[in-house]
DNA sequence: GTTCATTAGTTGCGAATGTAACTAATAAAA
DNA sequence: TTTTATTAGTTACATTCGCAACTAATGAAC
């Protein structure tokens, strides 16, 4: 008893290989190159991104869906398009069955940016896993979809 | 010349297999559900807990090191290791040969936290990666360093 | 030693975010 | 029909973030 106990001494985490560390390395130095690409072209965010692609991919949706599709929280789905709304790239149609929403739509001017982006939009993709093999790439797009199903059900809720 | 060219058409992307969105989803996912166990049991928030984190694995550090060990931005750090300084987490100590920088340490709260942390973050990522076999886990280990460089080296000074 | 450049760290500012509270519309209950 | 609950979407508010500009200290050039 006469050393006040040696340090609790955990066994330290090693914050470089702390997996949700990593994932959120990885996926924002990935977002940042991306949402640079964005912006200087086209002047928008990753979020209105998501929304014209969501509409590029099924033409028309309420905002919920998008939210829905594209894993948004409402309020930022809602701000995305009012930008995009207010810059001609969103049309809105409001549905007469249910008027407390709205059909949305590309433009022509959200339509052309769509097509700008989306051939850099895969080149980039391409150029980031150009780094994988086939085999591996598949690897990953398998393990990522495994996680996701963790994260969004299993954690969160644990013991405490 | 009577069809006013049918659409552009361009194939259109799918978010859900688009890489860069399928990392950022997942890795929100897991962020958010771990920055709830930090919020909920000690108030701080994950650049709060990478400054902790990077004290407790290494001791003493000047601000500087902890943004490049922990990949933050010096803002980011300078405002984390303010909260935890104002909370008595983190003890600062002017070098006297450089007066520019402050080495910073764990108080013994701030190690507390540590001391409490550290076993239920390593349980919370041991519960997310329990959905892959252990193979599965080392190739996402590599997978996520590959993409890493690729992210960081490669992409964003592309083409344009 | 004096000037100039660089570096560690902080702060002002505008933009982006999520929560919670709100509006307006529909659906369910009574 | 009238009340009550739910839902789509917006907005007020507080917080967070990164960039750019700043301060203070060190080092380099001269």
């Amino acid at each position: 008893m006469n050393v006040k106990s040696p340090k609790p001494a955990v066994t330290p985490i090693e914050l470089e290989h702390f997996l949700p560390y990593r994932l959120n390395v990885v996926a924002e130095a990935v977002s940042r190159a991306l949402a640079r690409l964005y912006e200087t072209r086209h002047g928008i965010s990753i979020a209105e991104w998501r929304v014209i692609a969501t509409l590029g991919q099924y033409t028309q949706m309420t905002a919920k869906d998008i939210g829905a599709h594209s894993r948004m929280h409402k309020t930022k789905v809602s701000r995305a398009v009012a930008r995009l709304e207010a810059r001609q790239c969103v049309a809105r149609t409001s549905n007469a069955e249910d008027m407390r929403e709205a059909f949305l739509e590309l433009t022509d001017d959200g339509r052309a940016i769509y097509d700008d982006l989306v051939p850099r939009a895969l080149a980039f993709e391409r150029k980031l896993s150009d780094a994988l093999t086939v085999e591996e790439q598949a690897s990953l797009d398998a393990l990522l979809s495994k996680l996701e199903v963790s994260a969004f059900d299993d954690v969160g809720d644990g013991e405490t």
